[in-house]
DNA sequence: TCTGGGGTCCTAGGACCC
DNA sequence: TCTGGGGTCCTAGGACCC
């Protein structure tokens, strides 16, 4: 799709066609997520700091995200798309690679298909959006990128939209580009290209493959080489399930007050549980970012004896995470993910075995999600965990699933009274009466209250 | 030009196991 | 205990994508 969230923005409200907008935060740390064709004439370009726009384009319109809204969009793109192959795989929220290989006998040869999926997106999704056909992934998203209109010399040059690279003319296509063009290939990649002599992806192709090996690495040198000379046999996946789930956010001004900052890990973590839960998945470790003032950042992780999908679970490991981490002159960023994610069907009630080992409760008065009630003891995990920084053990008095039948009435009351309508009670400040943070959350006494 | 937030993938070292 | 080789898992960091 075209500058996808601020055409988003524009289709919703036409006053703002032909102006130049950008979607970002104004705050002195924000940044541009999406910025208009118009915008982009000023050199306002996306992940450009918010104030460097303004200050390249002062009448430019900025506005907040709308996540939402471009979530519904792109659900409405992903319709349309699977309308032609089931072989969607999707590339953030605007992108998507179709295999089309098994569809020209119903829907036409490529170039026919493309302009029939442009048009239908035209039409039911209200927004354009450029086609690349090619033989394999790498030369449909060049040719993708080919397509699309861009602000030249000259002003507004209209992209063609749709651009077919046949088979035969892959490397023609191909060798004129910079290395820069080729997916994968980012800043840091260039440089060390750039120090083996290498611009243009004709020179990369002449580079032997141990060079490139030996200067990025086995993986990259080896797929690189492959794909200078347009050879990609990368199948296109749909439906991959996600690998991690988390949440960051970037203070306007660096966090120094540690309790203020585990008030904020306990939002996060409960809201990246709450999302490990829709997904019906548990993870099995919990990764840390904390970020200075001088943009240095440091992650640390813990795996967990079993997987987990609570917010305390969550909350209890990060916090001890971050225990172990100096503030120094404070936080500019914090962040909580987790990772090593299983279908909680794939994870046959060995949660139990972390609260049966601290209270030897019986096995039938724990409910996990995904296990029966009363399904009866499941082999308790032996594995030692001997590594890592390990988060306090978990409460004494706490009943075993006690937290995850508090996650699930949580989730309920969320689904039907919105998201704000519950909130953990060890995110509340000290100013709203409640001393000690996390009071009620994972450190607390035993219940959840 | 002081650099977001959501992710994926790769590398390297160390622990551990057989 | 003077020690090989293959494999897995975990941790930390970094590049890259939209």
């Amino acid at each position: 799709m075209d500058a996808f969230y601020a055409s988003v923005e524009v289709k919703e409200e036409p006053s703002l066609r032909g102006k130049p907008v950008v979607v970002g935060g104004t705050g002195q740390r924000s940044v541009v997520a999406s910025a208009s064709y118009e915008a982009r004439r000023f050199g306002v370009r996306s992940a450009m700091p918010s104030v460097q726009a303004r200050r390249l384009c002062p009448d430019i319109v900025f506005l907040p995200a709308n996540f939402a809204l471009y979530h519904a969009y792109s659900r409405q793109l992903h319709e349309v798309l699977q309308g032609f192959t089931p072989l969607v795989e999707g590339i953030g929220l605007d992108e998507a690679f179709l295999d089309v290989t098994g569809s020209c006998s119903l829907f036409g040869p490529p170039e026919v298909m493309a302009r029939s999926i442009r048009d239908r997106v035209g039409q039911e999704v209200g927004l354009p959006c450029a086609v690349g056909v090619g033989p394999n992934k790498l030369i449909s998203k060049l040719a993708s990128k080919a397509a699309k209109p861009r602000w030249g010399e000259t002003g507004h040059v209209a992209g063609a939209g749709i651009v077919v690279v046949a088979p035969r003319d892959v490397v023609a296509f191909l060798w004129p580009l910079p290395v820069r063009a080729i997916w994968g290939v980012g800043r840091a990649g260039a440089q060390r290209l750039e120090r083996l002599g290498v611009n243009t992806v004709r020179q990369l192709a002449a580079v032997p493959v141990e060079v490139l090996v030996a200067s990025l690495g086995r993986a990259s040198g080896q797929l690189l080489h492959e794909l200078a000379w347009g050879r990609d046999d990368r199948p296109v996946v749909p439906e991959r399930a996600p690998k991690s789930i988390g949440q960051e956010e970037t203070y306007p001004e660096d966090v120094a007050d540690r309790a203020e900052l585990e008030r904020r890990l306990v939002v996060m973590s409960d809201s990246v549980a709450g999302r490990l839960r829709e997904h019906g998945m548990v993870a099995r470790t919990v990764t840390l970012k904390l970020r200075y003032g001088d943009f240095s950042t440091l992650t640390r992780s813990h795996t967990f004896p079993s997987p987990q999908s609570t917010g305390p679970a969550v909350w209890r490991s990060a916090q001890a995470l971050l225990a172990g981490l100096p503030l120094r002159g404070g936080a500019r960023l914090l962040g909580v993910s987790a990772s090593g994610l299983l279908p909680v069907s794939a994870s046959p009630g060995e949660q139990l075995a972390l609260h049966l080992a601290g209270t030897g409760a019986p096995a039938e008065a724990v409910a996990v999600p995904g296990r029966a009630p009363g399904a009866g003891p499941s082999p308790v995990s032996t594995k030692p965990d001997g590594r890592g920084t390990a988060p306090p053990p978990l409460s004494r008095a706490a009943r075993p699933g006690a937290w995850e039948e508090a996650s699930r009435a949580m989730d309920a009351v969320r689904a039907r009274f919105g998201s704000a309508a519950v909130q953990p009670a060890g995110a509340i400040g000290p100013r709203s009466g409640t001393a000690r943070p996390g009071a009620c959350a994972p450190s607390g006494d035993g219940e959840p209250a």
